[in-house]
DNA sequence: AGAATAGTGTCTTTCAGACAATATATG
DNA sequence: CATATATTGTCTGAAAGACACTATTCT
């Protein structure tokens, strides 16, 4: 029998064939009550002229929450965001170039933060608001049951320009639809609506219920979503009174700090 | 500018270097009141001696769900069984070998189809009971936050022997506390129990009631338990009524069957 | 009858949804 | 004061949790 270290200097890790790996970032914010995502023009081959998710490459020295950031703060221009993985994405003819599988993550990002080339040509990207996504239920099989009108949801580009998700590229629509069905699931326990807040430090309920509306695509009542608020967060302490907003029309408002767990957990 | 086709032909996939893909299979099962999982050991470093979750490489010309369906049948013996993906494991150090990183996949089977080699020196199976996982908050950054204590669980194999989280290859305690705590915070707005029935068309709300216990590692009361599932199931008519077991002690128990949604969703 | 298991009913508290009413700022 | 926004209160029905009680079989 070998020892350890005999069979570590034996192994030889190319005699599998490997599929690549990428990460994709879903880089979703919240502007003018609309939930929005980040989408490039792809200018290469294939898809070229598409919008599409922004991704990479895993680099080798890196897991794919670290890609995830690196990538993020090259197309975003932005540290320390809320990011959590998605799903895996594995069909085998999802890339017409080679195997490629797809790690996607979300990422929460306050709007005012949000960096990004809207004009250049050479790596031009776009918010587009996300509109028509509808059943809330969790579908366990992402990448099987294609239902009809499945891409057929509505983005819309910062000029008013209208595509469809059949317009994307590669597979993007059907992760697009996981990602916002995994957001509604998750929005009422988890914090994952904080992420979007411009200062966590310091925010109205009301800012933090339209965040929550434009995720769900639906208003929500303001008395019974301000009593569920206080509830969870105000008697454990998770978030606090900050004094009243300055400057405003009509009553001024709580502002209130929002404390974040150490593994950004509930 | 290229066309399609020149790009594809000048497309070298092999100018990255790429990580291995592997996918990991979580065997569940529930047996004599306990949520258990298969191990197989290791007969090869790393970690020789050690027991692991089941596994297997991502071939070239399957998706993660297929290599799945393809690993639980080689290892299990079993078709048709209720597969979901968990998670994407990348850590850089997780394998010592080389850069692996692993899909992870939950599958529930019932015990009575589960067929493993229990005995034989070349593949050791054993099934293990799972106690001693707490907190069932959703952790969304399971490779991060290694708490003290993240593997302190205890498994129990078929002969009564003893190991704990820690014990295990590769990080494959933190891939079981993460499997476990997503089926315990899943199970109540899924279908994720009637995957261990026996027999999905002809099961007892008492059959039921088991399954969930020996997830969540908690009694529940029978009464609510029994109301909350016929309000659930029976009103939407997922379950119905098959009349009476016969030939066992006590009160005789009304038979149900499920109807499985489409999509396994829900 | 007694043991064992299945199934029902009731009471209380919590929570969600609909909606009315009040409070405090600006112009 | 009119307008705009924030905040509180109230009513109802659904649902969860605790727990007592009844039903049907076998030995």
């Amino acid at each position: 029998m070998q020892s350890e270290q005999q069979f570590l200097q034996n192994y030889d890790p190319s005699q599998y064939e490997h599929p690549s790996v990428t990460v994709d970032i879903l880089i979703f914010t919240v502007a003018d009550k609309k939930l929005r995502l980040l989408l490039i023009r792809r200018n290469t081959h294939p898809f070229q002229g598409k919008w599409a998710i922004p991704g990479g490459f895993l680099r080798m020295d890196e897991s794919a929450d670290d890609a995830a950031e690196r990538r993020i703060s090259e197309e975003a221009g932005v540290k320390n965001i809320h990011l959590e993985q998605l799903y895996t994405f594995s069909a085998v003819g999802r890339d017409p170039r080679t195997r490629v599988i797809s790690i996607a993550y979300i990422a929460t990002v306050p709007y005012g933060r949000l960096q990004y080339s809207a004009g250049s040509e050479a790596d031009e990207a776009a918010l587009f608001a996300i509109d028509g996504i509808t059943g809330e239920s969790l579908n366990m099989h992402p990448e099987k049951a294609a239902m009809p009108g499945d891409s057929s949801f509505i983005l819309t580009g910062p000029e008013g320009e209208i595509i469809t998700g059949n317009d994307l590229a590669f597979d993007h629509a059907k992760i697009i639809r996981t990602a916002v069905q995994r957001m509604r699931g998750k929005l009422n326990y988890t914090d994952l609506a904080f992420g979007f807040l411009e200062d966590p430090s310091s925010f109205t309920l009301t800012e933090l219920r339209l965040i929550h509306e434009a995720i769900l695509g639906h208003p929500l009542d303001i008395g019974n979503f301000r009593r569920t608020i206080k509830r969870e967060y105000e008697a454990a302490g998770r978030i606090r009174e900050k004094g009243l907003e300055k400057g405003t029309v009509g009553r001024p408002a709580m502002l209130y700090s929002f404390s974040q767990t150490p593994d950004g957990s509930l």
